[in-house]
DNA sequence: TTGTGTTTTATTGCCTCC
DNA sequence: GGAGGCAATAAAACACAA
Protein backbone atom coordinates (compact mmCIF):
# COMPACT_ATOMS: atom_id res chain seq x y z
CA UNK A 1 0.00 0.00 0.00
CA UNK A 2 1.10 3.19 -0.93
CA UNK A 3 2.53 6.14 1.81
CA UNK A 4 0.43 8.63 0.43
CA UNK A 5 -3.08 6.68 0.51
CA UNK A 6 -2.96 5.23 -2.60
CA UNK A 7 -4.77 2.13 -3.15
CA UNK A 8 -3.38 -0.31 -5.00
CA UNK A 9 -6.05 -0.19 -7.46
CA UNK A 10 -4.79 3.52 -7.67
CA UNK A 11 -1.58 2.15 -7.74
CA UNK A 12 -1.77 -0.47 -10.78
CA UNK A 13 -3.68 2.42 -12.56
CA UNK A 14 -1.04 4.63 -12.25
CA UNK A 15 1.34 1.84 -13.46
CA UNK A 16 -0.06 0.39 -15.87
CA UNK A 17 -0.87 3.83 -17.88
CA UNK A 18 2.56 5.24 -17.00
CA UNK A 19 3.97 2.30 -18.47
CA UNK A 20 1.86 2.59 -21.38
CA UNK A 21 2.81 6.32 -21.64
CA UNK A 22 6.00 5.33 -22.05
CA UNK A 23 5.65 2.49 -24.54
CA UNK A 24 3.45 4.90 -26.18
CA UNK A 25 2.69 2.30 -29.15
CA UNK A 26 3.34 -0.88 -28.65
CA UNK A 27 0.70 -2.49 -29.46
CA UNK A 28 0.69 -5.48 -27.28
CA UNK A 29 1.46 -3.77 -24.15
CA UNK A 30 -2.55 -2.78 -24.19
CA UNK A 31 -3.76 -6.66 -24.63
CA UNK A 32 -2.59 -7.01 -21.01
CA UNK A 33 -4.90 -8.36 -18.37
CA UNK A 34 -6.88 -5.54 -16.64
CA UNK A 35 -5.76 -6.93 -13.45
CA UNK A 36 -2.71 -8.61 -11.65
CA UNK A 37 -0.36 -7.58 -9.03
CA UNK A 38 1.62 -5.02 -8.66
CA UNK A 39 5.11 -6.85 -9.60
CA UNK A 40 3.63 -8.23 -12.65
CA UNK A 41 2.71 -4.60 -13.86
CA UNK A 42 5.88 -3.25 -12.95
CA UNK A 43 7.83 -5.88 -14.65
CA UNK A 44 6.01 -5.85 -17.83
CA UNK A 45 6.12 -2.17 -17.92
CA UNK A 46 10.24 -2.70 -17.81
CA UNK A 47 9.87 -5.38 -20.38
CA UNK A 48 8.03 -3.14 -22.87
CA UNK A 49 10.24 0.07 -21.62
CA UNK A 50 12.95 -1.65 -22.41
CA UNK A 51 11.55 -2.87 -25.71
CA UNK A 52 10.79 0.81 -26.63
CA UNK A 53 13.84 2.12 -25.98
CA UNK A 54 15.81 -0.95 -28.28
CA UNK A 55 13.15 -0.21 -30.96
CA UNK A 56 14.28 3.28 -30.39
CA UNK A 57 17.72 3.17 -30.18
CA UNK A 58 17.80 0.37 -32.84
CA UNK A 59 15.66 2.04 -36.53
CA UNK A 60 15.96 6.22 -34.89
CA UNK A 61 12.29 6.64 -34.80
CA UNK A 62 9.29 4.92 -32.70
CA UNK A 63 6.37 3.08 -34.26
CA UNK A 64 4.05 6.06 -34.41
CA UNK A 65 6.79 7.82 -36.06
CA UNK A 66 7.11 5.48 -38.32
CA UNK A 67 3.72 5.30 -39.35
CA UNK A 68 3.35 8.75 -40.50
CA UNK A 69 6.66 8.17 -42.50
CA UNK A 70 5.11 6.07 -44.21
CA UNK A 71 2.02 7.96 -44.93
CA UNK A 72 3.92 10.86 -46.20
CA UNK A 73 6.22 8.64 -48.36
CA UNK A 74 2.94 7.85 -49.69
CA UNK A 75 1.84 11.14 -50.31
CA UNK A 76 -0.98 11.15 -47.78
CA UNK A 77 -1.76 13.36 -44.87
CA UNK A 78 -1.95 16.49 -46.93
CA UNK A 79 -4.81 17.57 -49.72
CA UNK A 80 -8.24 17.20 -50.00
CA UNK A 81 -8.25 13.04 -50.52
CA UNK A 82 -6.87 12.62 -47.12
CA UNK A 83 -9.59 14.67 -45.54
CA UNK A 84 -11.79 12.52 -43.65
CA UNK A 85 -15.29 13.10 -44.92
CA UNK A 86 -18.03 12.44 -42.53
CA UNK A 87 -21.03 10.70 -43.77
CA UNK A 88 -24.30 12.58 -43.27
CA UNK A 89 -27.03 11.82 -41.27
CA UNK A 90 -29.07 9.97 -44.28
CA UNK A 91 -26.41 7.72 -45.20
CA UNK A 92 -25.74 6.78 -41.79
CA UNK A 93 -29.37 6.38 -41.25
CA UNK A 94 -29.42 4.35 -43.92
CA UNK A 95 -26.42 1.99 -42.96
CA UNK A 96 -28.14 1.71 -39.67
CA UNK A 97 -30.97 0.01 -41.56
CA UNK A 98 -28.66 -1.64 -43.53
CA UNK A 99 -26.52 -3.29 -40.96
CA UNK A 100 -30.08 -3.80 -38.38
CA UNK A 101 -30.97 -6.33 -41.11
CA UNK A 102 -27.54 -7.72 -41.39
CA UNK A 103 -24.65 -7.63 -39.34
CA UNK A 104 -22.45 -8.53 -42.26
CA UNK A 105 -21.87 -7.37 -46.02
CA UNK A 106 -21.60 -9.21 -48.74
CA UNK A 107 -19.60 -7.92 -51.79
CA UNK A 108 -22.58 -7.33 -53.78
CA UNK A 109 -24.59 -5.75 -51.49
CA UNK A 110 -22.05 -3.52 -50.30
CA UNK A 111 -21.55 -2.63 -53.94
CA UNK A 112 -25.16 -1.71 -53.79
CA UNK A 113 -25.26 0.64 -50.57
CA UNK A 114 -22.10 2.26 -51.96
CA UNK A 115 -24.01 3.26 -55.19
CA UNK A 116 -27.52 3.93 -52.87
CA UNK A 117 -25.38 6.24 -50.86
CA UNK A 118 -22.85 7.66 -53.06
CA UNK A 119 -19.87 6.25 -51.37
CA UNK A 120 -17.50 4.39 -51.67
CA UNK A 121 -17.36 0.63 -51.36
CA UNK A 122 -14.42 0.59 -49.07
CA UNK A 123 -16.20 3.43 -47.00
CA UNK A 124 -19.00 1.26 -46.44
CA UNK A 125 -17.00 -1.93 -45.74
CA UNK A 126 -15.27 0.17 -43.04
CA UNK A 127 -17.91 1.30 -41.78
CA UNK A 128 -19.38 -1.64 -41.63
CA UNK A 129 -16.18 -3.25 -39.40
CA UNK A 130 -16.18 0.35 -37.28
CA UNK A 131 -19.94 -1.31 -36.10
CA UNK A 132 -19.44 -4.10 -35.76
CA UNK A 133 -16.74 -3.39 -33.49
CA UNK A 134 -18.88 -0.61 -31.75
CA UNK A 135 -21.65 -3.54 -31.27
CA UNK A 136 -19.35 -5.70 -29.88
CA UNK A 137 -18.50 -3.38 -27.15
CA UNK A 138 -21.75 -2.47 -26.14
CA UNK A 139 -22.66 -6.11 -25.69
CA UNK A 140 -19.54 -6.26 -23.66
CA UNK A 141 -20.57 -3.14 -21.21
CA UNK A 142 -24.31 -4.72 -21.31
CA UNK A 143 -22.77 -7.68 -20.14
CA UNK A 144 -21.31 -6.52 -17.35
CA UNK A 145 -23.41 -4.06 -15.83
CA UNK A 146 -25.98 -7.69 -16.02
CA UNK A 147 -23.51 -8.97 -13.91
CA UNK A 148 -22.53 -6.36 -11.96
CA UNK A 149 -25.99 -6.13 -11.09
CA UNK A 150 -26.61 -9.87 -10.17
CA UNK A 151 -23.73 -9.86 -8.68
CA UNK A 152 -24.17 -6.63 -6.08
CA UNK A 153 -27.55 -7.77 -5.47
CA UNK A 154 -26.34 -11.22 -4.58
CA UNK A 155 -23.78 -9.48 -1.94
CA UNK A 156 -26.80 -7.12 -0.64
CA UNK A 157 -28.66 -10.56 0.01
CA UNK A 158 -25.90 -12.30 1.34
CA UNK A 159 -25.56 -9.78 3.80
CA UNK A 160 -29.27 -10.00 4.84
CA UNK A 161 -29.46 -13.94 5.32
CA UNK A 162 -26.48 -13.20 7.33
CA UNK A 163 -28.37 -10.92 9.96
CA UNK A 164 -30.96 -13.53 9.61
CA UNK A 165 -28.79 -16.19 11.13
CA UNK A 166 -27.71 -14.05 13.50
CA UNK A 167 -31.15 -13.31 14.90
CA UNK A 168 -32.58 -17.14 14.55
CA UNK A 169 -29.57 -17.63 16.76
CA UNK A 170 -30.50 -15.21 18.90
CA UNK A 171 -33.97 -16.68 19.11
CA UNK A 172 -32.39 -20.57 19.47
CA UNK A 173 -30.12 -19.38 22.49
CA UNK A 174 -33.57 -17.64 24.29
CA UNK A 175 -35.71 -20.47 23.72
CA UNK A 176 -32.95 -22.75 24.83
CA UNK A 177 -32.92 -21.13 28.01
CA UNK A 178 -36.22 -21.17 28.51
CA UNK A 179 -36.09 -24.65 28.01
CA UNK A 180 -33.36 -24.90 30.31
CA UNK A 181 -35.85 -23.01 32.96
CA UNK A 182 -38.89 -25.14 32.57
CA UNK A 183 -37.08 -28.08 32.67
CA UNK A 184 -35.55 -27.01 36.16
CA UNK A 185 -39.16 -26.05 37.48
CA UNK A 186 -40.71 -29.43 36.35
CA UNK A 187 -37.48 -31.74 38.20
CA UNK A 188 -37.70 -29.12 41.40
CA UNK A 189 -41.78 -29.39 41.28
CA UNK A 190 -41.64 -33.27 40.92
CA UNK A 191 -38.84 -33.91 43.35
CA UNK A 192 -40.59 -31.88 46.16
CA UNK A 193 -43.90 -33.26 45.61
CA UNK A 194 -44.14 -36.88 44.24
CA UNK A 195 -44.06 -36.64 40.35
CA UNK A 196 -47.16 -36.32 39.10
CA UNK A 197 -46.90 -36.66 34.83
CA UNK A 198 -44.34 -34.68 34.06
CA UNK A 199 -44.25 -35.44 30.87
CA UNK A 200 -47.20 -33.37 29.96
CA UNK A 201 -45.52 -30.61 29.59
CA UNK A 202 -43.35 -31.25 26.47
CA UNK A 203 -40.25 -29.11 25.71
CA UNK A 204 -42.48 -28.02 22.47
CA UNK A 205 -45.49 -27.07 24.14
CA UNK A 206 -43.83 -24.66 26.73
CA UNK A 207 -41.86 -23.12 23.48
CA UNK A 208 -44.89 -22.22 21.81
CA UNK A 209 -45.14 -19.16 23.59
CA UNK A 210 -42.17 -17.73 21.62
CA UNK A 211 -43.11 -18.43 18.36
CA UNK A 212 -45.89 -20.89 17.59
CA UNK A 213 -46.32 -20.02 13.56
CA UNK A 214 -44.40 -22.74 11.32
CA UNK A 215 -42.12 -20.37 8.87
CA UNK A 216 -43.56 -20.26 5.45
CA UNK A 217 -41.24 -19.44 2.17
CA UNK A 218 -40.81 -15.48 2.45
CA UNK A 219 -41.27 -15.55 6.18
CA UNK A 220 -39.50 -15.55 9.00
CA UNK A 221 -41.38 -14.99 11.96
CA UNK A 222 -39.24 -12.11 13.78
CA UNK A 223 -40.92 -9.00 14.44
CA UNK A 224 -40.70 -6.54 11.51
CA UNK A 225 -41.04 -9.58 9.51
CA UNK A 226 -39.06 -9.43 6.35
CA UNK A 227 -39.16 -11.19 2.96
CA UNK A 228 -35.29 -12.73 2.13
CA UNK A 229 -36.24 -15.10 0.64
CA UNK A 230 -36.60 -13.63 -3.03
CA UNK A 231 -36.45 -16.00 -5.96
CA UNK A 232 -33.85 -14.64 -7.61
CA UNK A 233 -34.50 -16.23 -11.22
CA UNK A 234 -35.96 -13.00 -12.40
CA UNK A 235 -35.46 -10.37 -9.58
CA UNK A 236 -33.30 -7.59 -10.76
CA UNK A 237 -31.05 -5.44 -8.31
CA UNK A 238 -33.18 -2.37 -8.28
CA UNK A 239 -36.24 -3.72 -7.26
CA UNK A 240 -34.88 -5.74 -4.57
CA UNK A 241 -32.90 -2.25 -3.66
CA UNK A 242 -36.15 -0.77 -3.98
CA UNK A 243 -37.83 -3.20 -1.87
CA UNK A 244 -35.29 -2.39 1.10
CA UNK A 245 -35.87 1.01 1.21
CA UNK A 246 -39.35 0.90 1.33
CA UNK A 247 -38.71 -2.29 4.07
CA UNK A 248 -35.64 -0.18 6.51
CA UNK A 249 -35.99 2.93 4.95
CA UNK A 250 -32.31 2.82 3.87
C1' DT B 1 -11.51 31.03 -28.21
C1' DT B 2 -9.13 27.25 -26.73
C1' DG B 3 -7.90 23.14 -24.50
C1' DT B 4 -9.53 18.61 -23.75
C1' DG B 5 -12.25 14.54 -24.02
C1' DT B 6 -15.16 11.69 -27.10
C1' DT B 7 -16.75 9.86 -31.39
C1' DT B 8 -16.18 8.61 -36.03
C1' DT B 9 -13.64 7.39 -40.08
C1' DA B 10 -9.68 5.24 -41.86
C1' DT B 11 -5.31 2.47 -41.76
C1' DT B 12 -2.28 -1.32 -40.56
C1' DG B 13 -1.05 -5.85 -39.65
C1' DC B 14 -2.26 -10.32 -38.76
C1' DC B 15 -5.23 -14.31 -39.34
C1' DT B 16 -8.47 -17.50 -41.59
C1' DC B 17 -10.86 -19.38 -45.34
C1' DC B 18 -11.61 -20.67 -49.96
C1' DG C 1 -2.59 -15.65 -52.90
C1' DG C 2 -6.50 -12.75 -52.60
C1' DA C 3 -10.64 -11.36 -50.00
C1' DG C 4 -12.50 -10.28 -45.91
C1' DG C 5 -12.64 -10.21 -40.79
C1' DC C 6 -10.83 -8.42 -36.50
C1' DA C 7 -7.94 -5.87 -33.04
C1' DA C 8 -5.38 -2.01 -32.31
C1' DT C 9 -4.48 2.40 -33.40
C1' DA C 10 -4.20 7.11 -35.75
C1' DA C 11 -6.21 11.16 -36.72
C1' DA C 12 -10.00 14.14 -38.20
C1' DA C 13 -14.25 15.90 -36.60
C1' DC C 14 -17.04 17.13 -33.10
C1' DA C 15 -18.81 18.49 -28.31
C1' DC C 16 -18.31 21.16 -24.49
C1' DA C 17 -16.60 23.33 -20.34
C1' DA C 18 -13.82 27.18 -18.75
Amino acid sequence: MSEVGMSQGDEEELLFSSAAYISSNHSSFYSLPPSGCVVTYVRRACMYVYMYMDDVLRTGETRRRTRRRRKRARGEGSGEASKKRRLNDEQVKFLELSFGEERKLETGRKVQLAAELGLDPKQVAVWFQNRRARHKTKQIEDEYSKLKSAHDAAVLHKCHLENEVLKLKERLSEAEAEIRKLTAGITGASGGGGGGGGGSSSPSSSFSTVTHRPLVNGEFGVEGETDFMYIYNDYTYNNYMMDLVGLYGM
